[in-house]
DNA sequence: CCTACCGATCGGTAGG
DNA sequence: CCTACCGATCGGTAGG
């Protein structure tokens, strides 16, 4: 409670402020994140809120990187150990799709969100936005290649369709064949390179 | 310049400014379209603006109304005298592509922004979305199954995916093969019913 | 990390 | 369709 915290309390109160951030990002949009609406979820002032990043972009930009490092924890980390090639694209697919239907974000997948969301607004939170999602599409690249699939582009385009497609199915027309149409599309993608 | 306008010039004073609405919001996001920054762009005071409508969730709800009526033009329209079933199918996946690599909004596709950003935001203007999204996947299902296509769900899941997939790598990762890409992946699907 | 501010802008109203 | 407002909230700053 005193105004003076230790270096490591102020760490964790930062780390919080993020964590929270993605959340309210992912049902309100990056830019509908504001300032007071964190400082009042945390109990705490809009001021002790902004002294940890400056700015509100800064603020954005450690919850994309926040973002970022969840999604990949969340569905590249588990599949981790299987083997490389198509073995470990099936997976990712799977873990994918698991994210999805999973309902872990309270407003669904923060890049799906976000992409559209800041596609025309140029500017770092943009450039980091496009980053993740461009780190994404070669690590799928790169697995597809390995499995010696005939097209790699075209198979990782389609493959992410599917999860575009299952992400605005569930979430916006709440279609309950969602799930099962897009684990179809998955298995007409991978089990026949 | 006088106060008071005959009806038909309202009518058409209130036309021009659900159009601009559009066009900001496929760039801003339908909740970052502002009353004011419409007015700036108008050259009308706020007030002005907002008298038409009365308030901004009215706004809101002529603007989805009328992006609906443009793509509906812009994509259906055009392949309406084409034969109904597959043929027809194959001619709106056309038209959509083009829309969707056209620029034709300055913030690309309206509603693959709305979706995302109003999936969580329960309200009459989240209705208005997901009803216009269900009208298309609708009319869709309708000339897969008159083309009696084996899945017809499946298709119109996956056809909506590889649309969904072009706008993301056309306009976030800004991926040159985008079109190309899906291009092929309409071929691919409906080229072998 | 707080209180106490700042100017700008938000959606919306009153009254003409 | 305008001017002239309203309270609330925005991002951000000063100073402790």
């Amino acid at each position: 409670m005193s105004p003076r915290r230790t270096v490591a309390e102020a760490r964790q109160t930062r780390a919080g402020i993020v964590r929270h951030g993605v959340d309210v990002a992912s049902v309100e949009g990056l830019e509908g994140l504001t300032i007071g609406r964190l400082a009042a979820d945390l109990g705490m002032s809009k001021s002790g809120v902004l002294g940890h990043f400056g700015d509100k972009e800064t603020l954005q930009l450690a919850v994309v990187e926040l973002a970022a490092d969840e999604f990949w924890r969340d569905v590249w980390e588990p599949v981790g150990a299987v083997a490389a090639g198509l073995p470990r694209l099936r997976a990712v697919a799977g873990s994918w799709l698991r994210y999805l239907t999973s309902d872990r974000l309270p407003g669904g997948c923060f890049f799906m969100a976000a992409g559209p969301e800041f596609d025309d607004r140029p500017g770092p939170v943009r450039d980091a936005i496009a980053g993740a999602a461009d780190r994404w599409h070669r690590e799928l690249l790169h697995q597809a290649r390995l499995g010696t699939v005939t097209e790699p582009e075209q198979l990782v385009f389609e493959l992410t369709g599917v999860m575009l497609a299952l992400h605005a199915a569930h979430r916006l027309r709440r279609d309950p064949a969602a799930a099962t149409n897009a684990a179809r599309a998955v298995a007409r993608l991978l089990d026949r390179p």
